[in-house]
DNA sequence: AACTATCGCAACCGCGCGGAT
DNA sequence: GATCCGCGCGGTTGCGATAGT
């Protein structure tokens, strides 16, 4: 890349927690320059009277100020979207982002962050593959193998989970016998090898972490989740 | 009540992309 | 083609709030 200067080396701007006052003059700026063009993000400090990097007005705009902005809890939709999205896009969170109106990519991100990917891993899927830990490391031996044997890799297998909210009492004695604290109960519904439907029934820790009404369905479609309940999902 | 651990989110940082020159 | 420049993206950090001991 050529030679760019750093966009926060100048002394004297500020950095940290947007004040009121601050947020009232960039707001004051968007508002009546915003559409009119003939400034860049670069510009927009001193044009607005502010102590901040160029860089850092944007972010507190697109992050925060902006007034189309939905702020609040995601709802079951939205997460179920996000899920979906992020199965075929990976992290790429400005298009998962362009996907949710109202929702920023670090919004989504920090959202993902810090309740889908736990969330998913406490139930044994991978958040990076959106596949089981065991169903990888059962994948990475027959990719071995069939390397071993100079033969192409199949195609990638959708893992299909369906998660039941079953506490029934016999279920979870049956099921709370390994070091993990949930087993699975796998039913392979005859997909013909491809997207069978894998019955994860969750034993008291998970099942504790949903609303008791709540059952969790994870169906994969075509490359993502087709249908989703995420009731747990609910903080 | 005091202390510690954990969580959640705003903000920062560094990098790459793409348009302009 | 090389360089400059602005912007946007994704990863990471810092810190206040809250929960647990």
């Amino acid at each position: 890349m050529g030679g760019r200067k750093p966009c926060c080396d100048e002394v004297g701007l500020k950095k940290g927690p947007w004040t009121a006052e601050e947020d009232g003059k960039l707001v004051d700026f968007l508002r009546t320059r915003g559409g009119g063009g003939g400034w860049c993000w670069r510009d927009v400090p001193k044009l607005a009277g502010l102590r901040r990097c160029g860089k850092s007005c944007r972010l507190r705009w697109t992050n925060y100020l902006r007034p189309d902005l939905k702020r609040g809890l995601f709802s079951e939709d939205e997460i179920q979207l996000v899920i979906d999205l992020h199965a075929r896009l990976g992290n790429r969170w400005s298009k998962i982002a362009a996907e949710l109106p109202g929702r920023t990519d670090n919004d989504i991100k920090n959202y993902w962050n810090t309740h889908i990917k736990r969330k998913l891993i406490r139930m044994g899927i991978d958040p990076a593959t959106h596949r089981r830990f065991d169903q990888e490391i059962v994948n990475h031996e027959e990719e071995e193998k069939i390397l071993v044997n100079g033969q192409s890799p199949p195609s990638e297998t959708e893992v299909p989970v369906v998660l039941e909210n079953d506490t029934s009492a016999g279920n979870l004695n049956q099921l709370a016998n390994d070091d993990q604290p949930w087993s699975f109960l796998m039913e392979n519904d005859g997909g013909g090898g491809g997207a069978g439907e894998l019955t994860m029934l969750l034993s008291g820790d998970i099942a504790s972490s949903c609303s008791s009404s709540s059952s969790l369905w994870l169906k994969y479609g075509d490359l993502g989740y087709e249908d989703l309940e995420l009731g747990c999902f609910d903080d």
